[in-house]
DNA sequence: AAACGAGATGTTATAATGTTTCAAATCTCG
DNA sequence: CGAGATTTGAAACATTATAACATCTCGTTT
């Protein structure tokens, strides 16, 4: 139950997409939630890309298919995804991407490279225990946590570094 | 230099939006910026909320004050406050909230209450840390980072506890 | 098999948020 | 003052997201 996408790094792109739907069915089937063809053409999209999407770009990628499908469609469908932790949304680009820990239960947090737009997705307990104990100090609930930050990975730093 | 703007506990508010735009100006005339009428008022208006306000609920109230004004001039005043550190836009929420640090180089987080909507502005030199050390061991350069945790605020937790 | 009901999708329209573009006004500084 | 830069006005448009209601699908009950 492990998709490792890992952006950075080269991988077998198309093996990690196929780890991940199998990860999302294996995810659906165990909590009983419907990973219909949309859905899952939805999820499979969004994997295939690596850099996050937005409704609208999946979107168009379905007009394609020969599917002709309104905003509602997607926005259902992505809502669907990210119920059931299958996907996140990048809330400071409107956008959406896989998640890399399908089915686990966990707070996370974005690199995001201004450059070429790759995402990494990371958990980090020492960031979420210090979010705890911030929280706690103010006898806040959280609920729910976004932590995206954004700068330049590795690969682009080089490029600017020398140009 | 310190606005003293805390949600979730009384104080003068009047006083507090004045203390927020003296700052304001002193920021603006220490930096060359120049904080035009336009500029002025829509940072009052952000402060007199104290909940965060979109865009286009400033578009509204600057309609009432007889203001005729387009989208882009409030976009365009927000970008310079924003530029200029003297509000945040909270991006789960398309909106924008007074900056308690203004002129201050500051990472903030945010703890926004689902229920009120208050939001309370925290720096957090823990989190900041646990974050840096994320990206470096990512190799990644770190720019703008955006932390919102969104839950109960003690008010409101309490109400809820009871009903 | 037929009827039902819940969940999922289709469809149309519209709301909410944000940007581009170019012209006009205003300020700054020599 | 007058040239150049910054700021604002104004119209149109682009992007992102939701509301409302009709239709379909599929498993369950009778």
């Amino acid at each position: 139950m492990s998709a490792n996408a890992l952006p950075y790094r080269p991988h077998n792109h198309s093996a990690c997409v196929h780890q991940a739907l199998a990860d999302a069915r294996t995810v659906c089937a165990s909590r009983q939630a419907r990973l219909t063809p949309i859905r899952e053409r939805v999820l499979e999209l969004i994997w295939q890309s690596h850099k996050p999407l937005g409704a609208y770009d999946l979107l168009a990628v379905l007009a394609e298919d020969g599917h002709n499908a309104a905003p509602p469609t997607v926005y259902r469908a992505l809502d669907f995804l990210q119920q059931n932790g299958l996907v996140h949304r990048i809330a400071s680009l409107n956008a959406f991407t896989g998640c890399t820990h399908a089915g686990e239960n966990h707070t996370c947090l974005f690199l995001i490279c201004r450059s070429c737009r790759n995402v990494l997705e990371l958990t980090a307990p020492d960031v979420t225990h210090a979010l705890n104990k911030v929280s706690a100090a103010e006898a806040f609930t959280p609920e729910e946590t976004t932590i995206e930050v954004a700068g330049l990975c590795p690969g682009c730093k080089e490029g600017s570094d020398h140009d």
